[in-house]
RNA sequence: GGUCCCAUCGUCUAGUGGCCUAGGACAUCACCCUCUCAAGGUGGAGGCACGGGUUCGAAUCCCGUUGGGACUGCCA
């Protein structure tokens, strides 16, 4: 028994969309579930306006990025005109086919109040050869009934009376979208196809054309079995967009989101693993993953979500992997790939690999994303550090307890063993001579030290700093307070 | 307008006629922990769109209503 062929069919229109990401992965999914199963990249490229080279690459480093392999492809449809003339010759021997001269005008002229939608059919018998002005339709029939057989949504019907006669090639020859898909998917022997919802009413169109495929090829391809994914929306409930919402997988990857958390939450949308675990590896995608499962309903894409199982994802890795792997967003200048128009904030002489290693594990448990790290640990690198204003008008200011505190802590700091624990017990006292909480007397000393009132453990992070640092940064905000 | 799809907490979902007093996760609220911020722990609030059937019994099946969405291109 020969495993499921399925394709991901993008168009390199522009950035990688989240929705053909959750497609492709739906697609690859059913692929890797059958030892057999055959994953087939296919850009349709055949709209020469608005592709464009730089998108079939993202497309390719984009699946690469989510670990979507590839048995076959990529293949391009621009590689496969001759096929299409092929396709279309047979058609047009086979009777299923016929040249159109009506424009646009023509048609809403035609129309006028009338709103029944789609081509009239005007030149359906008029019997016109090719022409410089000429497209060619597809006759469809008057008659009858077409039923997608969707794995997803069950038998989908269509009177045929409704589906009118759709172009196939443009007057330029241009094959369209409809054609070149359909003969395509024909040739290659596709089992499944796994899409958007979007494309649901396309199907019957791409059913009839396969069904005329095969009447005028000699040999019958058995027609693929539907599998239409509920579409991914935004908070209005529409179709997530391109213009309006944040879409770009790529722009994902820059903002430090693991792929393996991406795909893991990618999953989730229009799907649940067994049990009441939402975080699952792939390997167990895979096993589970069944297209009947699939939900109905159109699925919000939640950013906060995302960004939370991202966070568990980065939990989970050990110290050193977390060093690893967040080294584009930190050493960017030592690493192959770094996100696009992201700066840690400092530069390669300024920074220190061995005082980050013992940095990272403070931050690792703190940030949702790799993008956050450096914002957060940038005074371990940059002096003199750069203050949050809010945050020293209201922790040191010109507050003379503020400045009390800081020429104590320098006193204290000085004579000091120099760990956390100590320092942290030099701070209650401090504090406590100066009748002081803790938590009142750690922020004029977080403040002075790091800039903000936010951040890595205190204490920590001053034994990482090391005295002399310190020291001439609790100075340097006294000196400043008192201006 | 036409064709088609969809409908469980704010969000993603579990649920396939009795296990449902509707479960989990995100978000949210409270409390605990705590040097800040997180993380973590505990607890709370919050949902079967509506109306009819079918059935001993319906979130689950059927019909209708309402609401949302997709498509309706010589784009894909």
């Amino acid at each position: 028994m020969a495993g499921p062929r399925v394709r991901f069919a993008p168009s390199p229109t522009g950035y990688f969309h989240v929705g053909s990401a959750r497609s492709a992965l739906f697609n690859w999914l059913v692929a890797r579930r059958d030892p057999d199963g055959v994953f087939i990249l296919r850009i349709e490229d055949t709209d020469t306006e608005r592709n464009r080279e730089e998108w079939v690459d993202g497309i390719i480093s984009a699946m690469n990025w989510l670990g979507l392999d590839l048995d076959e492809g990529p293949f391009r449809q621009s590689d496969n005109y001759a096929q299409y003339a092929e396709s279309i010759a047979r058609l047009i021997g086979g009777g299923h086919l016929y040249y159109c001269d009506c424009t646009g005008d023509d048609l809403a002229a035609r129309k006028g109040d009338n709103k029944t939608p789609g081509y009239d059919g005007h030149c359906r018998d008029r019997d016109l050869g090719h022409g410089p002005a000429t497209a060619l339709r597809f006759k469809t029939p008057r008659e009858g009934v077409t039923t997608v057989h969707d794995v997803i949504r069950g038998d989908v019907e269509f009177a045929n009376a409704t589906i009118d006669d759709f172009v196939v090639a443009k007057s330029s020859g241009a094959v369209l979208y409809a054609l070149a898909n359909v003969t395509d998917d024909r040739n290659d022997r596709i089992t499944h196809v796994i899409r958007g919802e979007e494309h649901l009413s396309n199907a019957p169109k791409q059913m009839m054309l396969w069904e005329a495929l095969n009447h005028v090829s000699g040999g019958a391809v058995a027609l693929p079995v539907y599998a239409h994914l509920p579409l991914l929306v935004n908070e209005q409930r529409k179709k997530l967009s391109k213009r309006k919402d944040p879409v770009a997988t790529e722009s994902y990857r820059d903002q430090g989101y693991l792929p393996e958390a991406f795909v893991n939450y990618l999953a989730l949308l229009g799907w649940s693993p067994r049990g009441d675990q939402e975080i699952v590896a792939r390997s167990t995608l895979i096993e589970q993953f069944r297209l009947e499962d699939v939900s109905h309903s159109p699925a919000f894409f939640d950013v906060k979500k995302l960004t939370h199982l991202n966070g568990e994802y980065i939990r989970m890795l050990t110290p050193d992997e977390f060093v690893e792997r967040s080294a584009p967003w930190v050493r960017p200048w030592s690493c192959e790939w770094r996100p696009t128009d992201r700066e840690p904030g400092w530069s390669e002489s300024q920074f220190d690999g061995e005082l980050f290693s013992k940095v990272a594990p403070l931050v690792q448990e703190r940030v949702a994303t790799f993008g956050e790290i450096a914002p957060m640990i940038g005074f371990f690198f940059v002096d003199p550090v750069a203050f949050d204003e809010p945050a020293f008008a209201k922790s040191i200011g010109n507050d003379p307890l503020g400045q009390t505190l800081l020429a104590v802590a320098v006193e204290r700091f000085e004579e000091a063993e120099w760990s956390a624990a100590a320092l942290h017990e030099a701070t209650i006292e401090i504090g406590e001579a100066l009748g002081l909480v803790l938590r009142k007397a750690q922020a004029p000393i977080r403040c002075a030290v790091t800039g903000a009132l936010v951040g890595p453990p205190l204490f920590e992070s001053l034994e990482l700093l090391g005295r002399d640092r310190t020291l001439q940064r609790l100075r340097e905000a006294l000196a400043r307070s008192s201006k």
